[in-house]
DNA sequence: TTGTACGCGTTATCAA
DNA sequence: TTGATAACGCGTACAA
């Protein structure tokens, strides 16, 4: 079935029925009724090949998801798969791993599928720097700051990472702790677990606390395991702390059953502190303690931004979403 | 850059230069050498749209995820990814709302993208049943068993549900339980859901067990916050057990929440009984006994499965994958 | 308002 | 082994 077959059958010509199943001018009330009759009765679709072949891009938007098991970005996805719904743009899904390129695969899916523009749930710095140039479309980098760079067409959404570990950590501090460890990611490759970590120095530089970056720092995988076993890494050098910070609660969940298997409670011995505001964390025993980000505003702003870019040329637009930190029952004031 | 440019940068005509791109024969070693040292230096790249249009079908597989925050799902895609990455065939994802209906989505997809197979993960029988003989490539449906359709090019691959509740069952019997209460999904609706619930009933039966299905049962959305509340509801309505098996780990853990916040111990006063075998479970406190599906298996054989359907036009299987009953923290043995 | 005809980039058929 | 050329299904300038 294709529009020569729907001319033939309406007694209309091929140019009438692209008009009038693209919405075009210039097609009679008439002519309309009567395609749009078969085209129900038969649902008939348009041949996407043929269609983006001819027209040189494609009306999707892509959605470039770096890391495959991320809690965060599933639950954003959703979201954003749900505002998208509301718009006549197909979404394309790619799933990157974690150490892979976001910003080459990008160039090459541009050359692939033509999008009109692309959302990136988390991204390097680096390799925007590099590579972003050879691409012209509208971006949102979500969750991530794009603040460092200067493309014209690069936007980002995402929770001011730096002060919302700050603020973590100065809650932990008001309820009495004093002696800290903390378990981020890679300090030399990843930009959010940078800001996450200097976040954390700032505060404690702020109140005048000792913290050895080399000792009490573990930088691992954003992952239960690499919390457990950063966890437990930190325990069996013999490091002494009364709270944890964790720079993803996935960590922190890991982290808490470090601490129970080395005969540890959490919040009675070790206080414990997570990132994100995965809805899990409700449910867990400890309920976990932890900065929320905003997952419906980091979403909706996204989508907004970029349909806005594409439709009316927006310009690239830097924004930040407010956290919130939830105090639970992972965490607990100490005595003086 | 298209093939024509190629064809002029070497002195060769397009039929050429389709062919050695194409690794087809009858192209001299000279031809293919002097044509793919261009295609090196431009990074050239066929386009995908024209190359469908003509060929009038995609090379890439398709797989559709019913159920968009599901943490089996996701985990069995990574690795459907890791497996399919050692093919050629490019893979396409698309994720459903829980009851959407998934065959009909398929077949739009199938007009849209033309693939060479499909991958469900998860599926609803009836949905099977009405719609499915519109497709007409080799699909495998994962997770589910497909074993009461006939059609020609329906394969499956899925832990036998109702054998490993049952399972489950008889060794919470065997540890001394007697009064159960069962949280899982919906019986009207989910065959998975039906499967499982089956497979308590018969294990109630064996052992001389008494059980009210419609007090003691609660068939809820696979949801850390549907585990939750449908374990308020037993409570609520004083129904007494000392074990509750959940179809699912995340309502597992939300019940073991709603438990303990009705203040009773896991697994001193109730052991609970997960389903899945989610990584997550083996660091929660206290680490969640559960049916662990072969996600490595599952993913394995499908792929296997739908491949050799692709390339050999293999008959279509109906496998089944073994699981284990992991006994670990949250049950405990009762005295008579 | 409608119809005709060309071209998008590729593959495949047929001659050479 | 190669080259010319006709499709694939669609959008659109141009003509009517």
């Amino acid at each position: 079935m294709t529009i020569k077959d729907l001319a033939a059958r309406t007694g209309y010509s091929v140019g009438t029925v692209s008009r009038v199943l693209n919405n075009h001018p210039h097609a009679s009330k008439k002519a309309r009724q009567a395609i749009m009759q078969v085209v129900e009765e038969s649902g008939f679709q348009l041949n996407e090949n043929a269609r983006q072949l001819k027209q040189q891009h494609a009306t999707s938007v892509l959605v470039v998801v770096k890391g495959t098991s991320n809690e965060l970005f599933a639950e954003l996805l959703t979201k954003i798969q749900q505002l998208m719904a509301q718009t006549s743009y197909p979404l394309i899904v790619d799933y990157l791993d974690e150490d892979a390129n976001e910003v080459l695969r990008a160039v090459q899916l541009c050359r692939e599928k033509k999008p009109l523009g692309i959302l990136f749930l988390g991204g390097n710095s680096e390799n925007f720097c590099n590579d972003f140039d050879k691409i012209d479309i509208p971006c949102v980098l979500v969750t991530n700051d794009a603040g460092g760079h200067v493309f014209a067409n690069l936007s980002s959404v995402s929770t001011d990472d730096r002060q919302a570990s700050r603020c973590a950590i100065d809650a932990l501090v008001a309820m009495g702790h004093r002696k800290f460890a903390v378990v981020g990611g890679d300090r030399e490759r990843s930009d959010t677990s940078i800001l996450r970590y200097e976040g954390c120095l700032q505060s404690f530089r702020e109140h005048g606390m000792e913290f050895d970056e080399d000792l009490d720092y573990q930088g691992v995988r954003y992952s239960y395991q690499d919390g457990y076993q950063a966890t437990r890494a930190l325990l069996d050098a013999g490091r002494k702390f009364t709270a944890l910070f964790a720079a993803a609660d996935v960590m922190a969940i890991g982290a808490i059953r470090a601490l129970r298997d080395a005969g540890l409670r959490v919040p009675e011995d070790v206080s414990v502190m997570g990132f994100d505001g995965l809805p899990l964390g409700g449910y867990l025993v400890p309920q976990l303690s932890t900065v929320c980000q905003s997952v419906q505003l980091l979403a909706e702003r996204s989508v907004s931004i970029l349909t806005d870019a594409i439709e009316n040329g927006g310009k690239p637009q830097k924004e930040t979403v407010p956290f919130v930190v939830m105090q639970r029952e992972s965490t607990r004031h100490i005595g003086e």
